[in-house]
DNA sequence: TTTAGGG
DNA sequence: CCCTAAA
């Protein structure tokens, strides 16, 4: 049939190469349908295997009969997911959906989860829809949109996520998201990715598997607030918490909470909106005096470093006139509040911990540790001092320097300087790994991925007023750094050593060495926050998202995307770090994943082809074959620039779908019914020819 | 890079 | 025409 149609439109020249291609063939993929299905199916295993790691967690290590059943409410509530629920989404989500195929795939499994036992939760009701993510490759897991509801329908927050990393960070909303949350909206831009806020990352890098470091390039979120007028748009946090109701009975530790909120007043919103680290600046005698402690920790120290780095948890330094040790102060006397009621984090964090940290430590090396912080001021360096005496050398080597500052005037009691850093942003940590594989095997390859992502040469970088000090060899009072002075702006920094240290002096502060990065990161997000511009995606780079619904209207959180885009952004692999109260609501953070926001990718203009290309591949099919389309093209296409082998490929494509149907269903300039009757026979004939060569 | 295939 | 897995 088909041979008699090649004679009747007189072809007989198909030339089947002498050396066969079937070591070529079968190119492509194949079962691409059933290996996101698998993909499917291994997450889904993956998310049961955390969600019941959790469970088993709170099971086996509650210490006390309450937490245990808040974990199982949590636990429960988190896993308990109803399928079926749709979702309606906005018109950029749906314009996205157009564009991009694996979001078309979104509603395929859609959750409702429902937080009746969850305290503070009670009638929250959140949908989640999963859908594959495969657009990058190398990428892992599901994307998912969610919306939450309250109980009076007020919209909590909307994602665009990647799921896995949805549903790390889902655990940490679930318990950290609190009702006042309903009176604001946070809005996130769909996009491809997020990432989380420490405390999700430091919970599951003791609990899933393997992890691989992905590195970003930010991409800014929107955050818009239903109810701003309720806030003040500095967004203060002490304000907003005052202002919030506490949702449960007041309890006896509210005066502590007022005092923590009180101190931590002190810190300005711009350090925080920055997300850099919040300085705790408590003195010993509860003083709020503020001034960063030049340390260099010794192993122990390291370790309770590590500890307290990995789970989120502030650490701070005593009073160091005894030499220095690290003491860990009432964390037990200072509750952590979400809005009144304890934040579950930190039982959390100590019920799961002891063994990750132990595990987490324990793999890596001081000497890497040493090295990550050795850019900060250290115990034996003339930096930091300890007793009048050094002061006064402090103050010596200082007047000595150039560009240096005028000294505060007291020196004399509080040169030894308290901070504490209560929370890191880490870059994302991606699971890979076989449903098949086993608890440990997961721990062993998350805690190597946390040891390599975190000994690959980070170190700590100094934040002061929104500018990145650069200059490690000045003191802290030539950088302008005082026990007594104002450190709200006080931040630090993560950032990998390979960053490029392009130092500059900044014109309004000559003691002060600024990387480009992080300040023009910040009055990006500055700017992005208060004005919100959709169209600014394409052209913003880096940045910033939110990390809660509840306080930060105007609160954004640096964030960390994709570098592999090779739109160099050295320091926005940076860890940045993030004020500890902005993680609790929504730790849940939307990254962009694609180097730009669909909508503005630019499509190629469409150029369909003519009857003489139609012609002339056809021609060069019949010789070459199909699946040598690169052939076809220097053969027939050479001087078309515009036609790629893959157009050409794609062309033949519809060319023998064309050739299929009925004339009436065609569309298009008509290609001449003889040219499409030797697709089909070209076609049947090296579908036949590939055919024959697999089986031989 | 090229091919195959889904979209 | 886009996207991307796989080779």
């Amino acid at each position: 049939m088909v041979l008699q149609r090649r004679l009747n439109y007189g072809f007989n020249g198909y030339e089947v190469p002498a050396v066969p291609r079937a070591s070529r063939s079968p190119r492509g993929r194949v079962p691409i349908r059933k290996k996101r299905d698998d993909n499917r199916i291994r997450a889904i295993e993956i998310l049961a295997c955390v969600a019941g790691k959790l469970l088993q967690d709170a099971e086996n290590s509650s210490p006390d009969a309450a937490c245990r059943e808040e974990w199982d409410n949590i636990f429960e509530s988190t896993i308990k997911c109803k399928q079926g629920h749709h979702q309606r989404y906005n018109e950029d989500e749906a314009k996205v959906s157009k564009r991009d195929p694996c979001e078309q795939e979104i509603c395929k499994e859609n959750f409702t989860c429902e937080f009746s036992r969850v305290p503070g939760l009670q009638g929250h009701r959140q949908s989640y829809k999963v859908n594959e993510f495969s657009r990058a490759r190398g990428n892992f897991g599901f994307k998912t949109n969610s919306t939450s509801y309250f109980a009076d329908h007020s919209r909590v927050g909307r994602y665009s996520s990647n799921s896995l990393e949805f549903f790390r960070g889902h655990v940490d909303s679930v318990i950290e998201t609190n009702s006042e949350a309903k009176s604001s909206t946070v809005l996130i831009r769909p996009s491809d990715k997020i990432s989380f806020a420490p405390q999700t990352l430091d919970f599951f890098r003791g609990q899933i598997d393997s992890v691989t470091e992905r590195k970003y390039e930010a991409k800014p979120s929107i955050i818009r607030s239903n109810k701003s007028e309720n806030f003040p748009v500095k967004g203060s946090l002490d304000t907003l918490e005052l202002n919030l109701k506490p949702p449960s009975p007041v309890r006896p530790e509210s005066d502590l909470k007022a005092s923590l909120f009180r101190r931590r007043k002190t810190c300005s919103s711009y350090s925080r909106r920055c997300a850099n680290a919040e300085v705790d600046i408590r003195d010993a005698d509860e003083n709020s005096v503020c001034c960063p402690q030049p340390s260099r920790p010794t192993p122990n120290i390291v370790e309770q470093s590590i500890r307290n780095f990995s789970t989120s948890r502030q650490w701070r330094r005593a009073p160091n006139l005894n030499g220095g040790a690290f003491r860990r102060t009432d964390w037990n006397r200072k509750p952590a509040y979400c809005n009144g009621r304890p934040c579950h984090t930190r039982q959390r964090s100590q019920r799961i911990s002891p063994y990750k940290r132990r595990m987490f430590f324990d793999r890596i090396p001081l000497s890497t540790l040493d090295g990550r912080f050795h850019h900060k001021p250290t115990f034996n360096s003339p930096y930091k001092r300890s007793n009048g005496d050094n002061c006064n050398a402090a103050n010596g080597a200082s007047s000595s320097a150039a560009g240096q500052q005028a000294l505060p005037k007291s020196t004399s009691r509080d040169c030894n300087v308290k901070l504490s850093i209560k929370s890191f942003t880490v870059p994302e940590l991606l699971i890979d790994i076989p449903s098949t594989a086993t608890i440990g095997s997961l721990k062993r390859a998350v805690m190597e991925a946390v040891t390599a992502n975190l000994g690959d040469g980070l170190h700590v970088g100094v934040i002061l007023q929104g500018k990145s000090v650069r200059d490690d060899n000045k003191t802290l009072l030539q950088t302008g750094i005082y026990h007594d002075d104002d450190h709200r702006s006080l931040g630090f920094i993560l950032e990998p050593n390979h960053a490029p240290i392009s130092s500059h002096p900044q014109a309004e502060d000559p003691h002060l060495l600024s990387g480009s990065r992080p300040q023009d990161l910040m009055r990006r997000t500055t700017s992005l926050t208060l004005q919100p511009k959709p169209s600014d995606f394409s052209s913003l780079p880096p940045v910033m998202n939110l990390c809660s619904s509840v306080d930060n209207n105007f609160d954004v959180v640096c964030s960390l995307t994709d570098i592999s885009t090779n739109n160099a952004m050295p320091n926005s692999q940076a860890l940045f770090a993030v004020p500890a109260i902005t993680m609790e609501a929504l730790p849940v953070v939307p990254l962009q994943q694609k180097p730009r926001h669909p909508e503005f990718v630019q499509r190629r203009t469409r150029r369909p082809f003519s009857v003489s290309e139609v012609e002339a591949l056809v021609q060069a099919v019949e010789k070459l074959g199909t699946g040598r389309w690169r052939d076809v093209k220097i053969r027939a296409f050479e001087s078309a620039k515009h036609r790629t082998y893959v157009d050409l490929k794609d062309k033949w494509k519809t060319l023998v779908h064309t050739a299929r149907i009925s004339p009436q269903q065609r569309r298009g300039e008509p290609v001449p019914q003889q040219l499409l009757d030797r697709v089909l026979a070209a076609h049947a004939f090296w579908s036949h020819h590939q055919a024959k060569q697999q089986s031989n």
